[in-house]
DNA sequence: ATTAAAATGCACTTCTGTTGCACGGCTTTT
DNA sequence: AAAAGCCGTGCAACAGAAGTGCATTTTAAT
């Protein structure tokens, strides 16, 4: 706990109560979550707070937001020593049909995308949806 | 007219002159359309209505939807000769940060992903975000 | 202890997408 | 042609998620 305290303040945060939890709560998750699975969590928390915490953790590149095309936003925590307040990290997303989670594939960097002459790419969103590999080994 | 007439009939669609009108709409169009946009064009008619339509268009494969990471759900005339009521053709679209516009890149097909052990891919959403044509000749 | 700044909680709003139901026209059947 | 039924349309209301304004509490600095 004193490490998650010293990492918020590393980023730049104010390393409180409510933000200790929320950051340790998705440390211990595999996968992605949306705001409605923290306000789950957090029962005693208001909405509101977990959101802004998210929106904090977001500017200073604790967390990156990820569209999965569910509809709900959800948020993972960055890899260590990565620079998302500066310039996204582009790599793959999966979303499992099976268990519903979405899951940062790190290791998997979104390929360089050819484009017709006049576009420029600024950034790019790949998500894969499929069966992750705990729901097809039953 | 009667082209479009035919081309909805030959998918199961029965033209009404709403569907014909916002088919004609979105074939004129080089971008994709959210149902804000068509509700915009057409005052005279009921938003449900233009909700309904898109959706026996996604069903009969007329259309196709696009999540472009900006909230708001798009939708495009699918391919001559395209099966998207069987099966999604992975092709690229390209969102333009300058004029917002949505575009597909039908002949840029999304490439193939090599993902982890036990992954097993069904679908897949590859979004651009950048400059546009249009708009980085100015 | 005082004070200022930042974080939290509550209420409310906005936006997008979706559904229930009733009306009316078009199509099919008798 | 008349009757019956299906289907498209419009109105209203709802649901879920994201975001904002403001008062109150907490935190940190003096
Ligand atoms: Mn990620
Ligand atoms: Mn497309
Ligand atoms: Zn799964
Ligand atoms: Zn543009």
């Amino acid at each position: 706990m004193k490490e998650i305290e010293s990492t918020l303040q590393n980023k730049g945060i104010r390393p409180t109560a409510m933000r200790m939890l929320i950051y340790k709560f998705m440390a211990e998750k595999n996968s992605a979550q949306g705001l409605s699975d923290l306000e789950l969590a957090f029962t005693k928390a208001d909405r509101t707070t977990v959101y802004r915490t998210l929106k904090t953790f977001e500017e200073k590149g604790v967390v990156h937001q990820i569209d999965d095309g569910t509809g709900v936003l959800k948020y993972a925590l960055c890899e260590p020593g990565c620079r998302c307040d500066i310039e996204r990290d582009l790599h793959l997303h999966f979303h499992c049909n099976a268990c519903d989670k979405t899951i940062c594939l790190t290791e998997h960097k979104i390929p360089h995308i050819n484009l017709p002459d006049g576009f420029i790419a600024e950034d790019a969103n790949l998500v894969v949806k499929g069966i992750c590999d705990s729901c097809s080994t039953y």
